[in-house]
DNA sequence: GGTAGACCTGCGCCG
DNA sequence: CCTGCCAGGTCTACT
């Protein structure tokens, strides 16, 4: 077993891997908590300011985790100097991080995500990956597992409409190369964007999703219904009365993206799981 | 460019 | 116990 010393409110993993990021991380007994990383399995503990690895090497949780990217404590204080919400937000909960998801379970992930608590995210991924490999919480099902699944089988599982979306998406991914989304990592964000949303299910909210926890998108900010109400309150006021169109979308993003620079979508993940997850 | 509806479902929630 | 509404959107048909 491998122990790292991490430095105060760098990460608090807990709060991290239920943020809504990702759907698929289980709680197991002494505070371990587990799940793949596309076919790695991680197993993970944190106590204080240390971080405890398992059946995992070193380098690639700090690749997952992101810990020699962003010194988070130092760019809070600075957020926080500059705005009031972004402070109160971190003080209760310090130590948010975002995390390099596997882009494939991501894309997939946030394509049942739309108009679903996290509970019923999760499981309805679980369904999926039942259906696809037989193991409810194993690694998430390959390209080719998930092109056998059928509609009906999914809506009879509770996907709901989302049903069509994952098989009609699922074969529109199998006709690009080899590799395709993988290589959508660290393009610009308004690329990856574009080449994201053609596909059925995904528009701009869920292509930012992808983009920000798997594809080192770190500006992106995905504008759900907690967010555009903070944009609306707190950042662009301008925005008070007026809905959520695309275009006003562009103006809630850019309005963070102007408060809290290239970084925007980490401080934004601290703003939403105070809003929409505590 | 913007608005209105439809679309699945729930260890859901509230009255 | 039951109705009605909401939840991390997307898409389509209209104005």
């Amino acid at each position: 077993m491998i122990s790292l010393t991490l430095p105060e409110h760098e990460l608090d993993l807990e709060a991290t891997l239920f943020s809504g990021q990702l759907f698929r991380w289980q709680r197991q007994d002494d505070g371990w908590l587990t799940g793949y990383v596309g076919t790695q399995r991680l197993c993970l503990r944190q106590t204080e300011s240390t971080l405890e690895l398992a059946e995992t090497d070193e380098a690639t949780v700090r690749h997952f985790l992101r810990l020699d990217e962003l010194a988070l404590g130092e760019q809070a204080r600075r957020w926080s100097a500059s705005d009031p919400l972004f402070a109160s937000a971190w003080k209760r909960q310090p130590g948010l991080r975002l995390l390099r998801q596997d882009p494939h379970e991501c894309f997939f992930s946030f394509l049942c995500a739309s108009v679903a608590p996290i509970a019923r995210i999760s499981k309805m991924l679980q369904a999926v990956c039942e259906e696809a490999s037989g193991e409810p919480l194993g690694p998430f099902p390959s390209l080719e597992a998930l092109l056998t699944l059928r509609e009906s089988q999914l809506r009879a599982r509770g996907l709901g409409f989302r049903a069509e979306r994952v098989v009609a998406a699922a074969r529109k991914l199998a006709e690009k190369p080899d590799g395709w989304l993988d290589s959508l990592r660290g393009k610009p964000l308004a690329e990856i964007e574009s080449e994201l949303t053609p596909f059925p299910g995904i528009g701009r909210k869920i292509a930012d999703c992808i983009a920000l926890f798997s594809l080192d998108a770190d500006a992106a900010v995905p504008v759900d219904t907690h967010i555009w109400r903070i944009a609306k309150t707190h950042y662009a006021p301008e925005l008070r009365d007026a809905s959520l169109t695309p275009a006003n979308y562009e103006r809630a993003a850019s309005a963070f993206q102007r408060k809290f620079g290239p970084y925007a979508g980490w401080a934004q993940q601290t703003l939403f799981y105070q809003q929409a997850v505590k």
